[in-house]
DNA sequence: AGACGTGTGTGGTCTGACCACCAAGTTTTT
DNA sequence: AAAAACTTGGTGGTCAGACCACACACGTCT
């Protein structure tokens, strides 16, 4: 059997694993030892495996204590990526591209979901917050469009934007009331060119 | 002094020599045993940074071939991350809802993007093969919206959408006539509204 | 010229051995 | 009794050496 590599199968059973048993972010994994006996493979193939998902974020370890699940939006990973792809200018609009494009989106879906309670509630948080981040004003939007794996896909190429860009740009205040009350209309139309409006972007 | 791990140091110095000797995608990096000796460290402490730099799609291993560098312009990241994300989601309407948004999306940027070459060989694709799958006609799309990032998430949901599909559903072929032909008039409007035809959505 | 070993170098894996560290329990000191 | 010091077992961190499977290039034989 196995011609595939024993660490990527240990990365496998490793995932099972944490789902079999419910582990949440904090727990801690099997030792090293263990894992090396549990699975029949040697203990340099378990650290080859543990070794690679730290370098991705999902795992923490701790000498002398143990390997502990970490919070998987760790920007660690995306961090490190960037540093290697950092060259390539292709790449970076790619992300660009794709980041805006998948708003778009979420925008679009969040205008047909989105309930009163939902709107009200960011209503609220609108007004209350003096200071907030546009990743915070879109967080809400993603979780409008109640789409879990939307979510999560957006959530990566968030970090990814945020590595790549130098200075964080601040938008206009205003730009995203506007951008709130068409949504809160529910048009779509008008919530798009504000969103194109927030981001700079022409039209096209 | 170091109380950093081994391996990270390893994959810091790893970063510098490609960048120093200008080495390039598909280059070949040092052996195992070569840079254990160049870097003072052991053959273990090299291959977890090895491993973890593969397991990030950076490098490639050819057992009895040595470690090459590799078109990381692939943002393997995306395909990683969602070996851990989508194992317990469920929710196959985000699946669908979002394979067929993204669609639209490659299809705003290939109403843009796509030049003439392009076009005229999807023509001469369609004309020529008899038989087709919906894969094949929008991998074409896909690739006409000229962005990688979006090419590879693109193509993890349809492996996955393609999972939770029991029996493939054939379209019309006609409908995918009329989809290329408002997609070479560089409508956008006519375009999306011929997808939503292929593909049986309500417009919305 | 072609087919066939064979040698050398490469990654892949396992084992055993240390070390550094931490936490918890145990003993000694105050 | 309380506090300090020590002991012990478990954990990750690292290393060295051994063996295997494989690929390629070289030389030999036909």
């Amino acid at each position: 059997m196995a011609n595939s590599k024993v660490y990527l199968e240990i990365v496998k059973q490793l995932r099972e694993m944490i789902a079999a048993d419910g582990l949440m972010q904090g727990d801690k994994i099997p030792s090293e030892r263990e894992l090396s006996e549990r699975l029949n493979v040697g203990r340099s193939s378990v650290r080859e495996a543990l070794r690679a998902l730290e370098l991705l974020g999902l795992i923490e370890t701790r000498r002398g204590e143990g390997t502990f699940i970490r919070d998987f939006h760790g920007h660690q990973l995306v961090q490190l990526l960037s540093t290697f792809i950092l060259q390539d200018e292709k790449a970076k609009s790619d992300v660009y591209e794709t980041k805006y494009l998948l708003e778009m989106d979420c925008l679009r879906l969040a205008v047909k979901k989105m309930d009163d309670a939902m709107i009200y509630s960011m209503e609220k948080w609108l007004s209350e917050t003096a200071q907030f981040h546009d990743d915070d004003f879109f967080c809400q939007i993603v979780q409008g469009a109640e789409n879990h794996l939307f979510s999560r896909i957006w959530g990566i190429l968030k970090d990814y934007y945020n590595a790549l860009i130098a200075n964080p740009v601040h938008y206009d205040r205003k730009d995203y009331f506007l951008l709130f009350k068409a949504l809160a209309e529910k048009n779509e139309q008008k919530t798009l060119s504000a969103y194109c409006k927030l981001r700079n972007l022409s039209i096209d």
